[in-house]
DNA sequence: ATGGCTTCAGAATGAAGA
């Protein structure tokens, strides 16, 4: 089983080229985000004429995450509120919830995939990064409740929006003050993964230099200034299952492309 | 360099991304 997470920054605008990669690239299933969209709006029918099952939170302008899955997904849910339902609320989810950045769902009895746009956080310090830091939080809380009640192995995959690793960042100097790389910002990511993930792109690759986005200014791309900040993170026997994890860097290289490469795992 | 480029929305020397 192949999967794969794209932030494709537009799925309108990055159609051709993500109908494209599949042809390719034909995963089990392939996890969107930043699609741009709403859910009427979403260009369904290419993607279902290749066999894919869509689900869809979107928005409009911004944020919107979809998977796409060869064989049908139950129980999908969006957003937190399903799973926290049964606790306390807090009193910011619905702000939390205003926009679309999770969608889980069930592959196999027990299989969870997750699919998340971790917000970007602006700068340090602002009000957006203090909203990415309680994000994240509530990822937490959410990821417990699924482990603890429902999921013998889960896999989430998306854009963290945050390097863990100086050597996942081309240029790691003054990353203290810098979005994706400040402390809180990684302590709020392993606080996720301390449930038990592992970022299984290290399982096959330890050494730095490898990146999954790079920015559109100043021929980032070329001269490979990148981050690595698009992820999957598996529970310990889904980690002991993957043969490979790939970052695809060709569609970067194509015209009008995405600033985010595929991330692809494969398990047996 | 509070820059550089790209997207959407809608008419802003814009907001947001990362």
């Amino acid at each position: 089983m192949k999967i794969a997470t794209w932030n494709v920054n537009s799925i309108r605008t990055r159609l051709e080229q993500v109908l494209n990669w599949l042809q390719s690239n034909p995963v089990d299933l392939l996890c969107l985000q930043e699609t741009k969209v709403v859910d009427a709006d979403f260009p369904r029918s290419l993607f279902e004429g290749m066999g894919y099952h869509l689900y869809l939170s979107g928005q409009k302008a911004y944020n919107g995450v979809a998977i796409l899955s060869r064989t049908p997904l139950t129980q999908v849910i969006t957003g937190f509120t399903p799973v926290l339902s049964n606790l306390e609320l807090p009193s910011d989810v619905a702000l939390l919830e205003e926009q679309k950045r999770i969608i889980a769902g069930v592959v196999t009895p027990g299989l969870w995939i997750v699919n998340v746009y971790v917000p970007n956080g602006a700068s340090v310090g602002s009000e957006k990064y203090a909203y990415k830091l309680r994000w994240l939080q509530l990822l937490r809380d959410y990821l417990k409740l699924i482990l603890e009640k429902q999921a013998t192995d889960l896999l989430i995959c998306g854009d963290f929006n945050v390097a863990l690793e100086d050597q996942d960042i081309h240029d790691p100097k003054g990353r203290e003050n810098h979005i994706m790389a400040s402390e809180p910002e990684r302590q709020a990511l392993r606080a996720v993964l301390e449930l038990g993930l592992a970022d299984v792109f290290r399982k096959f690759t330890p050494e730095g230099g490898h990146f999954s986005w790079w920015d559109y200014r100043a021929g980032s791309f070329q001269r490979n200034r990148g981050w690595r900040i698009d992820h999957h993170y598996l529970t310990p026997s889904l980690s002991q299952r993957a043969n490979t994890c790939t970052i695809d860097s060709a569609p970067r290289k194509l015209p009008k492309p995405s600033d985010h490469a595929p991330v692809i795992v494969e398990l047996s």
